[in-house]
DNA sequence: GCCGTTTTCGGCCCGACTGTTTTCAGTCG
């Protein structure tokens, strides 16, 4: 593990067992913000001094110490302290869906409660009741949840939540008196993972809507149904495509409904959205400048502590249209994809990140010759149908035996189906004659350079040993970087999400080769991959360095993940000009050309 | 513990739902 994931992870558990201990709310909570800025930094944070630690959002004097004292220590005096006071098995209670801090606490100081089976012995032996506010019902719940973490807690990927949540819309949609409907939370962020799916719906005949949303064919459990909020689990199909499932994708997802009058949708849809820590943010901005922000809109702050404004009657200066409340709130429109508290507030108009329509290439696609299911013909039509000027055929080379890796002798037979099919398609298209060559585990590529100089273009990835420490994988893949013929870098870190960690490097090193040497990090669309990520996406863009989003197409379908790929751009403030897929054909090629 | 275009002290977002209570605490997002 890296120093920042180190410290992260030491940070959140701070965090956890302050919650525990019952210490002031805001110093846990400070912690765990901490916890967040750590996580979406590149730099090595143990190079740091303590001036520039605290210039980090969220890092003040306290915590900067204490991130000095495990560089120069290795470890936290305060956190072993806390492990030594709070039973190890009790963050695992904690994190049971309807238990917080102050009913674990007392599990924990009146009944001697210290991890899962602990409180299962309290459930059975009925001694659970002895605690205040605890009855049969309450009980009952605790019980479920209790099962189901048992069962898993993993994050939902993105590609298997966004199907599930798009059927929920169009379902409600067709209900009588629907007038908006749409999803929101993280998915409508782009995260790469979601923990439950957030919908969102305005109309005129609420109990018809609740009733479609609850009593669905998928619904496994109502956790809540009320008159404005819904939740439920849903049964998920855990189909992921060629990656074989492993029986970890988690049986159900949460997802939850919240109906609103269709005069607030768009503070609705603001709030329903989050992140939580930017709402936070807006709200504090709010009061600042003299109002008060809600689910309901943006309301003049009359100091009332005794009812919400809303149910009092007062006109909302804003509501409608998240436009709107960004516009009072004297902010330009914020995509939803960068609403994380990351500096987004900063923004003086709206940034032209990249869309969807403003690919015009792959440059990364697989065909029957190694492990894709298109003959080469099929995935030029599907490249055509999408309107691109140029697809790249970059089968795998001959180390990934397992993929059908070609050799030499049929990289070359490929190339004369290439300059055939070239002759059958003619200006439809600029067919590439490329690969995508492993970079072996010492950072060698798996062609040597006469081969990879005669190729169109080269997208050099990491696919084995991907369990290689920091230095290790740092230098392999800056190798590879500094290669005079690489182009692009596909799948930098080979991560697989909930699956598989992947490679480490230290990234601003990688970054900063990447922008010398002219060589392209690929983001990978796939949604098992979306590697790289969003938070080494932002620091690539902010040095500069350029950006190829690539589906690595296997199966016609996967040309679909491009959306995915797209919004880890985005939430890493990509904008065309550094995406070499949004370049026009001649700029492209000519890119491509100067490696050749 | 962090933070400041009213502040270096005194704040720190806001509302819904549940289950337990006779008015609200705890949890969640």
């Amino acid at each position: 593990m890296g120093f920042n994931a180190d410290l992260h992870s030491r940070l959140d558990e701070i965090a956890t067992l302050l919650e525990l201990t019952g210490a002031n709310k805001f110093r846990v909570n400070a912690f765990a913000r901490a916890a967040r800025a750590v996580e979406s930094q590149t730099k090595d944070l143990s190079s740091l001094d303590e001036k520039d630690l605290i210039a980090i959002d969220g890092i003040g004097m306290g915590i900067a110490s204490v991130i000095r004292e495990l560089a120069d220590s290795g470890s936290i005096e305060e956190l072993e302290d806390l492990r030594k006071e709070v039973p190890a098995g009790l963050a695992n209670v904690l994190d049971i869906q309807g238990l917080g801090p102050k009913t674990v606490r007392l599990m924990w100081q009146d009944l001697g409660i210290t991890d899962r089976a602990g409180l299962k012995k309290a459930i059975d032996d009925g001694s659970i009741l002895t605690l205040p506010r605890m009855g049969e019902k309450t009980v009952e719940n605790i019980k479920a949840a209790l099962t189901f973490a048992s069962k898993s807690n993993e994050r939902l990927a993105l590609g298997i939540a966004t199907p599930i949540a798009e059927a929920i819309v169009e379902r409600l949609k067709k209900v009588k008196g629907v007038k908006q409907c749409a999803f929101a939370g993280s998915m409508r962020r782009g995260k790469d993972t979601i923990g439950d799916i957030d919908i969102l719906v305005s109309t005129t005949k609420p109990e018809e809507v609740a009733e479609a949303f609850c009593e669905a064919d998928d619904v496994e459990r109502v956790i809540a149904r009320g008159e404005s909020k819904c939740s439920v689990r849903i049964v998920v199909d855990g189909n992921s495509g060629r990656w074989k499932s492993d029986g970890k994708t988690p049986p159900t997802v949460g997802a939850d409904l919240k109906i609103v009058p269709d005069a607030s949708f768009g503070a609705a849809l603001m709030y329903f959205t989050g992140s939580k820590e930017h709402n936070v943010r807006l709200r504090e901005r709010a009061l600042k400048k003299g109002m008060t922000l809600n689910e309901y809109g943006l309301f003049p702050d009359d100091k009332s502590t005794t009812e919400s404004p809303q149910s009092r009657g007062v006109k909302a200066v804003a509501a409608k249209t998240e436009e709107a409340v960004y516009t009072k709130l004297g902010l330009p429109y914020i995509p939803p994809e960068i609403r994380e508290d990351a500096g987004e507030l900063d923004l003086v108009e709206t940034p032209g990140f990249i869309e969807l329509a403003d690919i015009k290439s792959d440059l990364h696609a697989h065909t029957t010759a190694s492990d894709g299911v298109m003959s080469l013909t099929e995935l030029i039509q599907c490249a055509i149908d999408r309107g691109f000027h140029t697809i790249a055929v970059t089968d795998h080379s001959k180390s990934s035996a397992q993929a059908g890796g070609l050799s030499v002798e049929r990289l070359r037979a490929q190339r004369d189906e290439i300059e055939e099919a070239r002759k059958h398609f003619g200006k439809k298209i600029t067919i590439l004659a490329g690969s995508e060559v492993d970079i072996l585990a010492d950072g060698s590529l798996d062609y040597d350079d006469e081969i990879l100089a005669w190729l169109d273009i080269v997208v050099a990835s990491p696919h084995a040993a991907l369990s290689q420490d920091t230095k290790t994988a740092t230098k392999r893949l800056l190798k590879a970087i500094e290669h005079p013929h690489v182009n692009i870098i596909g799948h930098p870190t080979g991560r697989l999400i909930n699956r598989r960690k992947g490679l480490e490097p230290a990234m601003d090193e990688i970054i900063a080769a990447a922008v010398e040497h002219d060589t392209a990090l690929e983001i990978n669309a796939h949604w098992m991959r979306l590697d790289l990520r969003d938070t080494h996406v932002r620091a690539a863009v902010e040095a500069g360095c350029k950006i190829a989003i690539d589906c690595d197409d296997h199966a016609p379908e996967d040309f679909d993940n491009l959306r995915f790929g797209i919004a880890t751009a985005r939430r890493g403030w990509l904008t065309p000009e550094l995406c070499v897929n949004a370049w026009a054909a001649k700029k492209l090629h000519n890119w491509l050309k100067k490696k050749r």
